[in-house]
DNA sequence: TTGAAAGCGCTAACAA
DNA sequence: TTGTTAGCGCTTTCAA
């Protein structure tokens, strides 16, 4: 190879590696990387990784790449990764926790070095076996009940109170929610800081919180309707996410009731065209691909050896995004 | 390793790897599945590529993974992989070619078996060098002019001449053209289309094709804007996608217009939500998943050897949505 | 500062 | 049917 131009046999790694202990000359190291120039010689990351036990790439582990708030997170994680000389290895779970067992198996078994993992559920073994494994993890957006990993999110909580402000603002006393499905760290995040204002804020939120089964907007409808068809009144909703929104505005189409005139509605996400529903959607903004990125960010420096807590978290801020959804209540509650 | 554990070196190899040369006697490979088992051995991934010159993965490259269009084809594209026992690289290049180039190159210097690229643009050098190179290559989605690598698409052509079809039907006679950017393929695809459609059903479409410059709402409202500022009367729109179709509904709301009343408006790709629009849209739905796994099945053939013509094209049926956004145009037209 | 030699874990060829 | 040997392309001791 290389070595038949210039005229060692592996000083040249050392000329190409830099890093690698023993000096190597100017002259020899000029020598090398001409040669291997002008061969268009390129190291074979095989044969690397098989001495190194290195293999230059991270796993990274989705639950659904069709859901909205995903793929700008994966593109955050994929711009510094490559930057770092690192490629991903993309698994999708789809949401099922056998699945996401079979992918990171099989992402480990291919000897990643890290992975970032947007896990299937808050409870998912697979994803606690990680934490005492030898692989570097990072979580995102969805955390696991143990808390045994690093974690980067948005902080709902904090969208969550100030939507709840935003609502009670208004004039809102009677606060329903819609939440998304019950085994999602994010659900539970949301709900605890939904109970939570509404406490603080001397609200009374009984009655008026009803779990859907899927972040989607069937689930929303089904949520919605059943929240309607209770005896409870309500002037506002606050929805687990945009679909569920999405769902919920439906049910109240359904009802005969108007958006916001009768029941203001506030999503989660600000998912693209949620602008663009009629009424544009109020909603809790994350930054996605930041999220991305910082995740991506902390991975690097772990395997870079860098020792940290498995219980860092970095929570970045998140933003209420009033549209015409949300409006005060009238005078008398409709429903 | 599991060799300690059986008897033999390398017979375990042929035993675990039945397809390999060498028959091996029932006993044998139970013992040594068994060895394998209790001693929870996976052979090294990396030690095999370097022996074997197949590196066990694929690169996937997209234009943007935050156009909706993209991830369920790269759903599609995964799921069909990971079965087949391969894994995917992905690389996002942000609709930028010389982006392109550089993932390309890292990808084939990681030694992918493989390549499938939804591609920049259409007069992508780097994806026209891939024609020639030894690593077999389908496009997804967009092609390349010299068409030179098989592509698996949705049949684009079949649903604008359907939804030129559909206008037509309602008694539209012009019709307009709003298109995505220039150097994409799908554009011109449906451009075409649209020329086509218009002269065999004899309309006439002077004057009525505007191009947008991205993919975008904005692009779309800044195009429609151009087209009612000029003399041109129209009573109907086709968008080059969904997001262009938001922009000119904004642009016509803009200009005291009303859809589907004053103008008929049709979009492209039913992107999630188009439908919870005001009024919904009517759009042509592509089967973006199976665009994914078809074009996935491909290459996996072509890895297994089959010998395919470079320039093999699978167009998948498409489908006219009809939802509330076309409409007959009223006897005069409006604008 | 450089060369020589060994070996990462596997599979392909050849021999038994 | 199985064992032996060699070697994929690199990096890493160890010696010079």
């Amino acid at each position: 190879m290389a070595r038949r131009a210039g005229v060692n046999p592996a000083t040249a790694s050392r000329a190409l590696n830099p890093a690698l202990p023993g000096r190597i000359s100017a002259p020899t190291e000029r020598r090398v990387r001409e040669a291997a120039r002008a061969l268009g010689y390129r190291p074979d990351p095989v044969a690397r990784s098989l001495r190194t036990r290195r293999s230059g790439f991270v796993g990274v582990v989705v639950p659904d790449l069709t859901n909205p708030v995903i793929p700008p997170i994966v593109r955050g994680i994929e711009g510094v990764l490559w930057t770092a000389g690192i490629a991903c290895l993309l698994a999708d779970t789809d949401n099922d926790p056998e699945r996401e067992a079979l992918l990171v198996d099989e992402l480990l078994a291919r000897r990643c070095e890290g992975l970032i993992v947007s896990t299937a559920t808050r409870t998912s073994e697979t994803v606690n076996a990680l934490a005492g494994s030898e692989v570097p993890t990072v979580l995102v957006t969805r955390d696991v009940d143990t808390r045994s990993l690093p974690l980067v999110a948005g902080d709902d909580a904090a969208g969550v109170d100030a939507a709840i402000a935003h609502l009670a603002g208004l004039g809102h006393r009677r606060i329903a929610h819609v939440t998304g499905p019950r085994n999602l760290s994010t659900t539970i995040t949301r709900l605890r800081a939904f109970e939570g204002a509404v406490q603080r804020l001397g609200l009374n939120a009984f009655g008026l919180v009803v779990h859907g089964d899927a972040f989607t907007a069937g689930a929303g409808r089904r949520a919605a309707a059943q929240l309607l068809s209770r005896d409870d009144r309500f002037t506002a909703i606050l929805a687990g996410n945009d679909l569920i929104a999405l769902g919920c505005l439906e049910a109240l189409a359904a009802s005969g009731l108007r958006c916001p005139e009768d029941v203001s509605l506030v999503g989660h996400n600000d998912t693209p065209m949620v602008a663009s529903l009629r009424p544009p959607l109020t909603t809790v903004a994350i930054p996605q691909r930041r999220i991305g990125v910082q995740a991506a960010s902390m991975l690097v420096r772990r395997l870079d050896g860098e020792e940290s807590p498995n219980n860092e978290r970095l929570l970045l801020p998140t933003e209420l995004i009033v549209r015409g959804s949300t409006a005060p209540p009238r005078v008398t509650a409709p429903n």
